[in-house]
DNA sequence: GGCCGTCTTGGAGCGGCGTTCCAGCCATGC
DNA sequence: GCATGGCTGGAACGCCGCTCCAAGACGGCC
């Protein structure tokens, strides 16, 4: 007993899971997805790749850990008892702030269905549909396509990450990529050189609500009583 | 004019970008998206790798070639000049059925935004959009909300995909899922437990359709003249 | 036909990655 | 105090993307 249990720390810097996962989100948030490799980890944490290994299976684990850990951060936050309908925005504005502030974790989150973070996205959002009023055989639909739309915002606030990541002035590159976008054929891309004038005034936080609410709107349509 | 030009072909089995995204359309086919490596490239092709960086810069504008051929030929299909919500469907199927056939699409998709593939995909949509008579200022944001939940799904259905390559049975797979997600506590996970039944029985596809009316559905419900 | 300059090729080699393996350290139970 | 086994640090392996370069192939010119 005077060790506390088996699981007691057997030195003072005693390496754990938690340790490398807080280390592995340091580097991510700090140098972009492309740079946690256990190398840098090893350096970070002054230690060797076996022991690294010893707690960590491999680097999709590590992954999928510090993807879950930024998600449950974001969903815990998101918690209230709020109207249905509201807190289904807060959790997705909840998820996408969480991916602003953590790019990275919008690359991670589409390759590891199936996992505990998609799960709790998943269920957060399913539970609200069911005090919305959605009927059960529409739930699952209902929650899937909002739970897809915001992985596929997930997947391109990344990948916009990874290419402003060498830009200072984010406003100056969509200029750039509006004038690329506007040059071509306007015969061929009618509605891409009309919205090109749109992408510098844009912004991507209330368009990704707009996107939810549109899924909402088509939701309430759907699933009213006098539908059908 | 004997030659037909500069660019006539100076050797019978003479490289070209053509031939290389062709063999790397062959070989992520045949093995997955892992499989792709310029090694592998070299043997298929039967030459170095000196030769392969003549034509292509890099992988990754390997990997937006590949990725833009294979949606090409997907919008080639889908022309037509059907009413536009039904237009907008056959897209949006399409997508979905040239992922289902190369699921590493469906990861490369996300992963090059601004490039000719997502153009394409956003001019054939956002048309249509304006055929449907959504008002200017709303189509971006409609536009976006379809792609974005297009780009959603192809993201699950790659990472599905990559783990289904060694699964023989898909239907044993999705038992197994719902099983493992069935054992969680149900007071937590309840949403999650009920559909956990419902999986065995889905079927993508249909699912993926029925994202694409709900969010039609709210696009319809939103650009009603007497809306606002 | 012979030569030349350019385009194209094949392969050796570099640095870096994820992962494995193992000799040894050290807190603990006997 | 000593054996035990959880835990550590680092060397080594095979594979990767990519660079570099000597040499081959070819069209144009005399």
């Amino acid at each position: 007993m005077a060790t506390k249990g088996q699981r007691g720390e057997r030195r003072a810097g005693a390496l754990s899971k938690e340790r490398i996962v807080e280390a592995a989100i340091e580097i991510l948030d700090a140098e972009g997805g492309g740079a946690l490799t256990f190398r840098a980890l090893t350096a970070r944490l002054e230690t060797g790749s076996g022991a690294i290994y010893w707690h960590v299976a491999n680097k999709d684990e590590l992954l999928a850990a510090a993807t879950g850990e930024i998600i449950d951060r974001a969903m815990a936050e998101a918690v209230g008892g709020a109207e249905p309908r509201e807190a289904i925005r807060t959790i997705a504005l909840g998820i996408f702030d969480a991916i602003d502030a953590h790019p990275w974790v919008g690359a991670q989150l589409p390759r590891e269905p199936w996992q505990a973070a998609m799960m709790r996205i998943f269920e957060g959002i399913g539970g609200r549909l069911q005090a919305l009023g959605v009927p059960e055989r529409a739930r699952f639909d209902c929650a899937s396509a909002l739970v897809n739309y915001i992985l596929g915002v997930a997947g391109q606030n990344a990948a916009n990450a990874r290419v402003f990541a060498g830009e200072v002035d984010r406003t100056a590159y969509l200029t750039a990529i509006a004038e690329r976008w506007a040059q071509h054929d306007p015969a061929q891309f009618p509605f891409v050189r009309q919205v090109a004038a749109q992408l510098g005034e844009h912004d991507d936080r209330e368009q990704f609500l707009a996107g939810i609410d549109l899924i909402l709107a088509g939701i309430a349509a759907v699933s009213r009583p006098d539908d059908k």
